[in-house]
DNA sequence: GATGAATGAGGCTTCATTCAT
DNA sequence: GATGAATGAAGCCTCATTCAT
C-alpha cells in the first residue's frame, strides 16, 4: 500500500491517521509538483496548499524527498488499481486488451501532468527509492502483458516478444501526456485509443486474430 | 543554428567566439545536467566542467535557464543533423526508413542521458523557450515522417496516419532511454532496432510491402 | 502605522510579534543605511546588527526595498508623532509656530543621519513605494502648515503662499542635517532655530505680528 | 578647473585628449547616475552610453568613484562658471542678487536630477574627495553670499547672518529638485524665484531696501 | 499531535576591475 | 591609446529543516 509506514516512516503512530494525513499532503504535492515541478514547489507551498502546517508535513514525511516518493507511488497505484477495474470478467481476449488500453489512455488523459511527474521527478529519488517506483511500473505493466499473453495463448496473436510490446502498449498511453501539445492536434483522446489499437493489432494479430478483431469492431460500431 | 545569438542573447559581440564559447560551456552543462539533473547542477559546476568562470557563462547567457535551453537545442540538432547523414540517397523507401530508424535508437543508445534531459528538464524552460524546443522536435520528427511517406507513396504501407506513427516511431527510439533500466534487460540496442522495425511494418505494410519487407531481411542476412 | 501589514507584507501572521520584530530590524537598518548608504550596506549587516538570523529578515520584509521603505517610514513617523507633542495646547499662534520649528530642528538635530537618509536614499525605492513616503511627507509638512495659517488668521501675518512657506521652514530643519559640516561651523542649534525663526518672521509678519515677535522674545529672555 | 587631472589621476598623458574624453564620460554618467542612481549605473552602462569601452574609462579615471566625483565636480563647475554669467556688472546690488538667485533656481531646473544627483551620491565619496566637492559649494555659494554683502553694504538689508542667509538662498534653489515632485505643483520655476526672492527680500530689507524693492519690481513690471 | 517562527547554507546573478591584444 | 573578454568576490534571496510552544 502505498501510504502505509512500510517504505516512507512516519513519527505519528495512528495508523489511520497516517493514512488520512498523507492522502492531503500528497494530494496537494501531486498537483504542485505537477504544475510547477518537483524544485519549484516548496513545502511551504505544499503546505499551504494542503491547508496544514509545514510542521505537519514532517511528521509524516521525514525529508521532502519522501514526499515525492509518496506522490509518484500514489500516480502508480492509480493505475493498478484503477485499469483491472475496467476489464469485465466475461470478456473476450481481444475485448480484454482494449478495455486495458482505453483505461490506461483514459486515466492517463485524466490525470495528464501527474503521468509527466513520473517521467520529470523519479530521478530526484534516492536510488533505493527509485526501485520502488520501477518495482509498482512492473506491477502495473503486468496488467497489460497478461493481456496480451492471453491473446496470443487463444492464437489471436503469434508469438510476440510480450515484455517489450507491453512496454510500447505503455508507452503509447504514456505519451498522450508525454506529447500532449502535439497528439492532441492530432486526434481525440478517443481517436488516439482506437488508431492505436488498431495499429497494434495489426501488428501482432494472424488470421484468426484479424477475424476477431472484425467482429469486435463490428460489434462496437453497433454499440 | 543552435548556438548564434538569435534565440539566446549574448554580450560578447564576436560570433565565432560566442559559438566556441557556448560548445564548450554547453558540453559541460548536458553531461551534468544529464547526470544530476538541472536543478541540482549549479552554474558553479558548470563552470568548473567546462573550465571557465562563472562570470564567463552569464557573458554567454542571461540566465541558466537559457543555458539550459541551449543544451537542449544542442541534444535535438544532433537528431537533426545526424540522422540523415544515415541515409543513402539511392536507398529503397523501406531501407531508407530502416536506417532512419536504426539511426534514431542508435544516437539515443549513445547519449542516453541527454534524451532523458529533453523529457526532464523541457518543463523548467519559459513557454517562450519551450516552443523552440517544440519546434525543433516537429523538423526532427519530420525526418522521420518523410519516410514513411515515402512507404506510403511506393505502395508498400496502407494510408496510416503519418504523424501519428511518426510519434510511435520517435517514441520507440526515446523509450530505449527512457526505459532503458528495463529495457536493456529485454534486448540489445541492434535487436531493439530490428524487433521494433519488425512491428511496425507489420502494422503498416500491405501484402506488397510485406514482399518487400522479407527481401530486405534476406538481404540483410545475406550483407 | 508604519510596522502593520498594510504596506509592506510579511509571511508571519502574529501582528504583535510582527510589529516587535520589524522594530528590531528596523533600528539596526537605520542606523546602518544612514551611516553607510543603502547600497553599502548588506542585509547580513542588518541582520548582525539586529542579532537576527537573514532568514528572518526575509520573514518581516519581502524584500531590502521593502526594509528601507520600513525605515524611511518610521523616520517621517516620528516627526509626526513628536512635533505635536511639542506645542502646548494653551500657546498663541507665534509661540506655536516656535515650538514646531524648533521641535523638528531638534529631532533632526538628534537623529542627523536619519534625515539625511531620507533625502539620499528615497529614490532606491519603487514608485509605490515612493508614494507612501510622499504622503507621509505631506503630512508631516501639514504640521507646520496649520501653525502658519493660524498665524494669518490671527492677522499676525500676511497673507503667505502657505504651501510654500511650509516648504521652507521644512527645508530650513533639513537643511540642519544636509548642511551640518558646514552649517555647525556657523551657529549651534539652538541659535540656529532663533535665527532661523526670525528670518521667517520678519519675511511674514505685519506690524502686528512684529509686536507680538517681541513680547515673545521679550518673555523669552526672561525665562 | 573640474576635469584635469589635479584631482583625479589618469593614465593618459595627453592633457587635451584627458579634458575630452572625461567630458564625453561625465555627460553619460551624470545622466545615468542622475537617472539611476550611482550604485545601479555600472561602469559597463556609462561605457554603453558614452559610446567608448569599458576599458577606456578606466584609462581616464582611476575608479568608478572618481567617475562620481568627476560627475559631480561638473555640476557643481556649472553653477560656478554659469551664475557669475548672469549679473550684469552694471546692476544694482538688489538687481544683481535677483539675478544670481533666479539664475541658480533656472539652472537647477534644467538639470534638476543633477542637482539631486549632489544630494544623494556625495556620500559614496572618500573622505577626501568629498572635501572638494565641499570645497566647490563653498565657492559656489560665496557667489550668492557677494550679492547679499552688496545689499547690506549699500544700506538695504540690515545685518544679516550672510553665511546662514546665502544657505537659505542655496537651499530655496536646491529645494526645486529636490522637492520638484511636490513644488511643481504649487508653481512654475517663475513664479517660484518671484515668490521666493519677495520672501527674503522681506526678510531681510529695512525701510529703503524695501523702497528699492518696490522700485525694482515696477521696473520688472514694465519690461 | 499540530503549529509556524526561526535558521543559515547555498544558489543565481552582477559588476568593478584587469589585461592581453 | 583603445578594446572588450574574462574574472570572481559579494550580495540578495529561497527554502528544507528544526524546535519551542
Amino acid at each position: 500500500m502505498a501510504f502505509d509506514q512500510t517504505v516512507v516512516k512516519s513519527q505519528v503512530t495512528d495508523e489511520k491517521l497516517v493514512l488520512r494525513r498523507r492522502e492531503q499532503i500528497v494530494a496537494a504535492a501531486i498537483d504542485l509538483f505537477s504544475r510547477h515541478g518537483y524544485y519549484r514547489t516548496s513545502i511551504q507551498d505544499v503546505a499551504r496548499k494542503a491547508g496544514v502546517s509545514i510542521g505537519l508535513i514532517y511528521q509524516y514525511a521525514p525529508t521532502k524527498e519522501d514526499v515525492l516518493l509518496l506522490s509518484l507511488m500514489s500516480v502508480l497505484e492509480t493505475y493498478k488499481q484503477e485499469i483491472p477495474l475496467a476489464v469485465k470478467s466475461t470478456a473476450e481476449p481481444l475485448e480484454a486488451l482494449w478495455s486495458t488500453l482505453a483505461t490506461y489512455c483514459r486515466i492517463i488523459d485524466r490525470r495528464r501532468s501527474a503521468a509527466v511527474l513520473t517521467y520529470r521527478s523519479t530521478n530526484s529519488l534516492r536510488p533505493e527509492q527509485r526501485q520502488f517506483i520501477k518495482q509498482l511500473e512492473i506491477e502495473t505493466n503486468e496488467l497489460v502483458a497478461r493481456r496480451i499473453r492471453d491473446c496470443v495463448a487463444a492464437g489471436l496473436f503469434r508469438e510476440v516478444d510480450v515484455d517489450l510490446v507491453t512496454y510500447q502498449l505503455v508507452l503509447y498511453a504514456h505519451a498522450w501526456a508525454l506529447k500532449h501539445w502535439r497528439l492532441s492536434q492530432l486526434a481525440t483522446i478517443e481517436s488516439y485509443i482506437e488508431k492505436g489499437f488498431d495499429f497494434f493489432v495489426r501488428a501482432m494479430a494472424n488470421p484468426e486474430g484479424m477475424a476477431q478483431y472484425d467482429r469486435f469492431l463490428a460489434a462496437k460500431r453497433r454499440g
